[in-house]
DNA sequence: GCGCGCTTTGCAAGCGATTGCAAGGTCAAT
DNA sequence: ATTGACCTTGCAATCGCTTGCAAAGCGCGC
């Protein structure tokens, strides 16, 4: 039933050699005009595409690249998903998609089916990856960039933002606005986005005398941010302020101050999130956020994965800043115009 | 560099034929206890796998199956594409990625593209397929299963909502709900879950001896659902009801509803959605809608997949029941208490 | 000890391309 | 007309695996 079409039917029917027909889809190869001429009518008649799998096997490149990737729930990833995969497409690489959990273990099975596939080179959306498991790719000959994760391994590209600079930033702001009692619901510890951010807050604060009322590890959670705030802001001498570790997390933060503890905002509290997803702009949340630039991100990563796969490159660590998106969530300092 | 470890080498070390390594690899191949042991050994030591892309060449099953998406905006993709991906690759499969336009001259190269990749099996996940490619997929024994949108050919398997019915639900509780000025913000009359939607609507209101007072299509746009919304409800006889195509432009309305117009949900007006999207759990916006279950829809396709990949069953087109999730966005008729 | 059936094994032919190599052609310069 | 440089072309090996086929091995009943 499935009619394949191979080079050899084309070349017969183009009454050429088989050589000939791979040389007219392969880009320089060496072609007179009226061969290319019989290659592609007969190509056409036959509706014949090149196999890329068999590609591949000869070539050793199969313009697969793997992505790892946790999860689609904060609505940062869809937005990464979906830029790199066209980024990818446009140089004509594919995405076979992975999802693990967000935990070196259950990291480490995924991989392996990566190279099974034989993929050309695996990005990682905000997953980490075990030492052993860098080795078997380096061995492999097969470049691996963290996007949204940084990790102390020269052997590993990685794609970020400036965390620490962008947790100042919400220190600087939150001071700026006239807080007192500033708290942070803070993002997983056990990633470098998280620890990042967290420590470039907590050195803000002190640089300006300040020092945090209160601190939370909410892990990148939804449930476990919105628990946080609850008990968090519950008692008599609440915070009125909050840097919350990334976007999604802030959002569920905000409806549980508005709607459960019917505090207003920023009246009574700000909120700053760490993103600047699309949902943060919408006139419901008005988040006033600390702005990674996707574009730019998955500009840097793709760059740096194919450069790597087609030059032989030295791995690079790039670090893009963060800026900051101001909005409703937060009392602005005073003269405060950026 | 990339030192591939291969099935011969391995079977060099393991003191056996190359086939023999081949055989222990595959599942139901025919191999002695004890050549099991020395392959399984020398494998271990050499960390040798399987190269999955030369399986595929001879056995002509590539265990990767194409996603066609056209976005991830709406929040009811990521969260289909991430079930797709994981129960497939629960069952061996990968998913490779393809980003299309929401046109149908756009998504004839990028499944042109899926078919170079020899992929087992298509998923169209919210896109319309040409005939003319179904011809090539059905040709080259592709099987395609069409997510969340129908089309009218037997060759190609679909799984989708009741729409229709899903119209009619909207329409008997908005009228039970007793509004008297019914309007309808259409999802994308070019989409058979557009026109179906609208259809059973407008249906379900006429047997209830009601008619719509307005209706526009927003073609799952946002801003174009808010653009609608805005001059809907400026006027002095505003509609004190509405019913929209999604969730993703319902939330886009009710934003304008709210924050622009100064209207209260669900006092001046009752919003409807469809999908369930997470979104509409959130405290903010409690929107009341027509439920698609997500995990069975899923199921639903892959298994149909996956069946017509191993099998060779006919294509199915299935329908799968949505029902009312009731929130707090649309006045509830009394006594409803389903 | 021989023959029969069943399982296990190895050989070798593909799968559909790429690519190094050498042969054949073309054309300009001599 | 002859030579040499250069471009085209075809041959055949190769990528890493699966699988049909036939030979080998094994256990068992006679």
């Amino acid at each position: 039933m499935s009619e394949k079409v191979t080079s050899l039917q084309v070349a017969e029917r183009a009454g050429v050699s088989q050589s000939a027909v791979s040389r007219y889809f392969t880009p320089g190869g060496s072609v007179s005009k009226a061969t290319a001429a019989k290659v592609k009518k007969a190509a056409e008649e036959l509706g014949y595409r090149p196999n890329v799998l068999a590609r591949a096997m000869v070539s050793g490149r199969s313009r697969i690249i793997g992505l790892v990737i946790a999860d689609l729930k904060n609505q940062f990833y869809p937005m990464a998903l979906e830029l790199l995969s066209r980024a990818l497409q446009e140089r004509d690489y594919q995405v076979l998609v992975f999802f693990a959990e967000n935990s070196t273990e259950s990291v480490e099975p995924v991989v392996q089916r990566l190279l099974d596939y034989q993929v050309d080179g695996i990005i990682t959306a905000s997953v980490a990856v075990s030492n052993h498991l860098t080795e078997r790719c380096t061995a492999a000959g097969i470049p691996v960039v963290m996007f949204n994760r940084g990790q102390d391994d020269a052997r590993l590209s990685s794609v970020t933002t400036d965390n620490v600079a962008g947790g100042r930033m919400a220190a600087n702001f939150l001071v700026g606005g006239g807080h007192a009692r500033i708290a942070h619901i803070a993002g997983w510890q056990g990633a470098t986005t998280g620890r990042d951010r967290t420590l470039g807050f907590v050195e803000g604060l002190r640089d300006l005398g300040h020092e945090m009322v209160a601190m939370e590890d909410a892990m990148y959670d939804r449930d476990r941010a919105a628990e946080i705030a609850r008990t968090m802001f519950s008692g008599a001498d609440r915070p009125d302020a909050v840097f919350v570790g990334n976007d999604y997390m802030a959002l569920s933060v905000m409806d549980v101050l508005r709607f459960e503890l019917g505090l207003s905002i920023p009246d009574d509290v700000s909120v700053l999130g760490y993103d600047d997803v699309p949902l943060a702009d919408w006139p419901t949340y008005q988040l006033t956020t600390i702005r990674q630039p996707v574009n730019r991100m998955v500009t840097a990563t793709v760059d740096t994965l194919l450069d790597r796969i087609e030059g032989d490159i030295e791995p690079r660590q790039i670090l893009i800043s963060g800026s900051l998106k101001i909005r409703a969530s937060a009392r602005r300092p005073k003269g405060f115009t950026a």
